[in-house]
DNA sequence: ACTTTTGATTTCTGTCCCGATAATCTAACT
DNA sequence: AGTTAGATTATCGGGACAGAAATCAAAAGT
């Protein structure tokens, strides 16, 4: 008489819901509402397609499937956000590095200054960004423009390094 | 005898929680919870400070007040998430607009390749990266490394634009 | 008269409950 | 064997509730 009865694996399974898995409930300030509920319906919406450019055989689309895998600037680029800014570069001495007028760098203050990082510096209240140079226990910090000239750090100066760059991005448009 | 009593602007005032706003509650996947009680909690993590490298008189410190605001990078270099992809670098053909081998290029498809724009082409199922002339009514993809010549499409080329590159990002760390 | 205490009031937060919906299983039926 | 219908269990969103928090106003204290 009775359909069905009390059994394991009956019913609805689990994680068969709009999310795929099981849900919990809280509390957003309905402000951040959108954005959470984009960040939850969309994944994550700055997470792009990546062309390697090596590959180029077969006329590919940038709408077909991108074996690549997809890339998030932020994760990409910023390893440690609680020690990460950025600069906007003035000046040229660095141009030989790809450094130009008006760039964008990305500085990581936790990084220990090792020989020939590009580094943010402060020398007498000037900010600068050079190649760090430790060669033979001396300090120097060297433009990659050959107008400029290196800069010896002596101990006179009022010397401080404020992180190393770990990239430098540079728009177009 | 009554102390209070019932009247308007009595009883705990609106917004005054721990989000300083009204809430509404929703249900959240188990897997992205921390995630967004992150983004609640600690606003954008990826909003970083951003310095001027003009402004370096008063010796500032990565630790002061960042009076030039905060930045994401998100935001600053994707403008149409849906139509940006990224391509890694492949060639020095482009090395003196500043673009090397292994560099991350940020390529809107959304927007008009005009005269003059650094455009992702594909000519006979091969992809470059060059830069765009319309001169005098022919099409042209201009390198910019003396090593290379530039190309002129024919009408007998499979050649298509891909799209504008924004941005181009190198990383040294 | 001024300050402090205390109860009343209102809102916030997290949790539980519940009905409607959905997905799956098994028995009954064709 | 294939289909149908009841049983079972999970999801989803709304309502409700207890405890905490914040404010008001009267009462008590100085």
């Amino acid at each position: 008489m009775v359909r069905g009865g009390k059994r394991s694996g009956a019913g609805r399974p689990r994680g068969t819901g709009k999310f795929g898995e099981s849900t919990v409930r809280i509390r957003v300030p309905e402000g951040k509402l959108s954005v959470v509920q984009a960040l939850l319906e969309s994944g994550d919406q700055y997470a792009l397609p990546l062309f390697d450019g090596r590959i180029s055989a077969g006329f590919p689309s940038p709408t077909d499937d991108y074996s690549e895998g997809k890339l998030d600037l932020n994760h990409h680029l910023i390893h440690r956000p609680a020690t990460t800014f950025f600069v906007r570069v003035s000046g040229d001495s660095m141009i030989g590095a790809g450094i130009h007028q008006d760039d964008l760098l990305v500085v990581d203050r936790s990084l220990s200054p090792k020989h020939q990082d590009v580094v943010i510096a402060v020398v007498d209240s000037e900010l600068t960004v050079k190649r760090l140079s430790r060669k033979s226990g001396s300090v120097a910090l060297m433009p990659e423009n050959p107008v400029y000239a290196p800069l010896e750090i002596t101990a006179d100066m009022a010397f401080e390094i404020w992180g190393v760059v770990t990239s430098v991005i540079h728009q177009f448009r």
